[in-house]
This record gives structure tokens, sequence and C-alpha cells, in this order.
DNA sequence: TAAACATATGAACAATCATTCATATGAAAG
DNA sequence: CTTTCATATGAATGATTGTTCATATGTTTA
């Protein structure tokens, strides 16, 4: 095999790899390129995300935002099986998002920290657009 | 049946209907309740973050949010398939976080509004704790 | 009009997920 | 120590979802 049919299979590479409509923007999109944040930035967000993606999670963040309450408190708040919210709870306490304290027989969840707070807001706010 | 053993009927279903430890917390449950968002606020909500709940779309989002692209700039900078990139746009387009118009062969995509960029940022502040 | 390019879309498949049911753990009261 | 109450958890299941492959649509250029 020649140099020059190698080379020749490298531009067709490049061609079947991205089309060449970019004209415009390739030099953004370059400097976007430097710039972007790293795949595990990129899905830790998408984690985050993802447990605010679920009407239950968000009931109960949303309940536990007015202030702490035990899961008989959640239970009897929204209209969701016991099981269904304990599960949840422990989704929501591995994703760091709310914390838990026992008092007697009940535990007692609170929102982990108030970033949580502002990001629902956030939300809410533009959903009423 | 009388009078007497329905009471207690009713009260027995309340009894399993919910726990009655709650004590401490009755009166904010149900101060809370009546302040609770609608359940379709709740569905919108959780639509909204569902959306920025994959890590594809996260960075779609992150790159339009850089300024205004065609969908093989987007293939380019991101590691995906033209596919899935056309597919996750039209899912972003229909939940309205995305408009485009097109370009002679190209569709450009952008973000719609920046609420979408400010929720992405809180996210990032968050995730950097 | 035919070929090339950019994007869109339908069907199929694997993977993930939320709920339910049954049951286990743990803590308090009797 | 047994019962009752509050919560947690494992397994099963149905539903949803992201990607891939193949192909269709739409636009420009030759």
């Amino acid at each position: 095999m020649s140099d020059k049919s190698n080379m020749e299979v490298e531009k067709e590479e490049l061609k079947t790899e991205h089309s060449e409509c970019g004209g415009r923007y390739v030099e953004m999109v370059k400097k976007i390129n430097d710039s972007m944040p790293c795949e595990e930035e990129f899905y830790d967000l998408s984690e985050l995300f993802k447990m605010l993606g679920d009407s239950t999670r968000v009931k109960i963040l949303y309940a536990l935002s007015q202030g702490e309450m035990c899961v008989c408190d959640i239970v009897e708040l929204l209209d969701v099986t016991q099981s269904a919210v304990s599960h949840q709870l422990r989704l929501l306490k591995q994703a760091r998002l709310v914390k838990y304290r026992r008092s007697g027989k009940s535990a007692i969840y609170s929102i982990s920290d108030d970033h949580v707070y502002t990001i629902l807001s956030m939300g809410m706010e533009h959903i009423s657009e």
C-alpha cells in the first residue's frame, strides 16, 4: 500500500466521521471543545437531574423543603405507598439530596442543603412561563 | 349494623391508612397540604428535570448554551451518533427547551430561553460542592 | 434529473426504573 | 419477652427510555 492511497483512506474516514457543513461554526466548535466540562462532570450533572426527574421524588423533596418530617408524614401528605416512599428516600439519600436522623421509632428526613431547593424553585419558575 | 360499629370501622380504616407517629408534625403536614402545588405542576416539573436527566441531552444543551449550532457540529463536538443526536433534539424540541431554524441543508438549533442555562448552572454549582 | 449531503424517523432491542407485595429489621410499650 | 408500630428492603413485574440500524425526507449542486 502506497503512502498516497493511505492518505486517501484517512481523508475518506474524516469525511464519514463528520460532515463538512460546519463551515461557519468550525472555529466556535473548536473553542467550545477546549472548554467542555469532562465526561464525569456531565455524568454527575445528569445523575443529579435524574433524581429530580420523577414525580414522587419531586413531591418528597418539595415536602421536605417546607421542613423536616418523618416517613409517615410524607406518606400521609402525598398519595404514595409507604414502601414506595421508602425506596425513593433511599435513592435521594444515596444521591445526598436528603439526610435523616432517627428519633424513636421514626426516621426524620430533611433536605441536605438548600441548593436543592433553589434548583426546584428555578424549575417551578420555568414551567410557569 | 349499628352506628357505633360503623364509626369503629371508620376509625380502624383511618388507623391503617396512616400511622399515628405524626404527633408533632400533624399541624405542619396540614398546612403544607393546603399549599401543595397540584399534581399537574409536579408532573411538569419532573418532566422538565427528566429532560435534563440524560448525559447526551445535557451535553447538547451545554453546547447550545455556548451558541447556536447545527446538528453536525453537535455530532462532531460530542461523541454521539448523528441519529442519537437527532432523536434527542426532537425530545428537547418537544419539551420546548430548544428551538431550531433551517438554513440550507442544515438545521440550526439553539436554546429556547435562558432559564435553561440558569438551571444547568445551578446544577453544576451543586455538584462541585 | 441524478447524485451528494444533512437531518429525521420508525422499528427493535437492551437496559434502567418505579411500584407492588411480602417480609425483615428495629424501636418502644405493655 | 411479646406485641405493636415505623421503616427498610429484596424480588418480581410492567413500563419507560436511549441507542442502533436501516431508511426516508428534504435541500443543494452538478
